[in-house]
DNA sequence: GATATTTGACCAAA
DNA sequence: TTTGGTCAAATATC
């Protein structure tokens, strides 16, 4: 991680770092001002979601990911307060990044080969392996032993053009109505795909980078769309309920009527969360002020925030999570 | 015709 | 020898 390998350098160096300790203690300060306010906030979207079924569950989940990524972060920071990570539940709409080292033996059978290569960087168990902010091209399956399910093998749809090493695995873990899946990645993406489109997205919004968001059109739609729509409609329920938590859940319906297909409903969704006014600046602090009405959820502050997160994205994947989706 | 997916074969690590 | 990862021809789709 960047901001490990950033941190790393800030803190280390001998005893005459009191200026980047006493940063490292703010750091460690306000991202556990985050995550006890994703608290309250959970319990507040919770209450107020109560009832309401997918909406209510997606709610939970994407809070539920903002907490763990503020313990994670606490976690590299070397804080206390993230020393005992959230046991993971099971997802059910989003990607749990959960750590590749520890958990893939069990779940891939028989360990992988010491190959550099082979070490996987990241791993997330999700229902929507193919929503990752990446362009993915298959080119291998395999039955494995001792495994109920095919693995399927992807690289990077630019490693052809641009020599990306990128690769993934996507493996089936468990059945049911809401298939899991175990993703592998391996190696990071020297495409560059993401910042090549970062002022495409930005000239939309911040919330375009939520996973399956329609910047690029499917070369063949049947196969992709075939695939895609319990994605599309878990990105409905997701925008949905987001939107509802950060800006209101009138104020949401009221700017964003229905729309005729998904991606238009996200941008709706995106819009209607974008015209947010700029954070208030604290006088004394110089920061952005953070004022959680959990009354109201008057989370405009936290806008930012949302949008950074991007729902663990931003954390999770290879490269900080990339705009590009399957 | 162009591009993506499927699938059996091949190769290398253990 | 077994097993996992990749290749590449065949096939499918647009």
């Amino acid at each position: 991680m960047q901001a490990q390998s950033r941190l790393g350098v800030m803190s280390g160096g001998g005893g005459s770092m009191s200026a980047s300790e006493g940063e490292h203690e703010a750091v460690i300060r306000e991202l556990t001002r985050g995550r006890q306010l994703t608290a309250r906030l959970r319990a507040e979207a919770l209450r107020a979601l109560r009832g309401q079924g997918q909406a209510e569950a997606t709610a939970a989940l994407i809070l539920q990911e903002v907490s763990r990524a503020f313990t994670v972060c606490l976690n590299i920071m070397g804080s206390p307060a993230g020393a005992p990570p959230p046991p993971p539940e099971m997802p059910t709409g989003l990607g749990a990044v959960v750590d590749a080292a520890a958990a893939a033996p069990s779940l891939l059978g028989p360990p992988r080969r010491s190959r550099e290569d082979s070490i996987p960087r990241q791993q997330t168990v999700t229902p929507s392996p193919h929503y990752d902010g990446y362009q993915w091209r298959k080119y291998g399956q395999k039955r494995i032993t001792n495994t109920r399910y095919p693995r399927c093998y992807y690289r990077c749809s630019f490693h052809r053009e641009r020599g990306c090493r990128a690769t993934k695995q996507v493996q089936q873990c468990s059945g049911g109505d809401q298939p899991q899946y175990l993703v592998l990645y391996f190696n990071d993406h020297t495409c560059d795909t993401a910042a090549a489109r970062e002022p495409e997205a930005a000239a939309t919004t911040r919330l375009d980078l939520l996973p399956g968001a329609a910047l690029l059109a499917p070369r063949r739609g049947g196969l992709l769309d075939e695939r895609g729509v319990q994605e599309e409609h878990e990105r409905q329920v997701l925008v949905s309920s987001l939107a509802r938590v950060l800006g209101g859940q009138h104020q949401f319906h009221q700017q964003a009527p229905p729309a005729p297909d998904a991606a238009a409903a996200a941008t709706s969704a995106a819009v209607a969360v974008s015209v947010e006014p700029a954070p208030v600046v604290d006088a004394a602090s110089g920061m952005p002020r953070i004022d959680v009405d959990v009354v109201g959820l008057d989370v405009m502050d936290y806008d930012d925030v949302a949008g950074e997160l991007c729902f663990g994205y931003s954390y999770g994947l290879p490269g900080g999570g990339g705009l590009l989706p399957f």
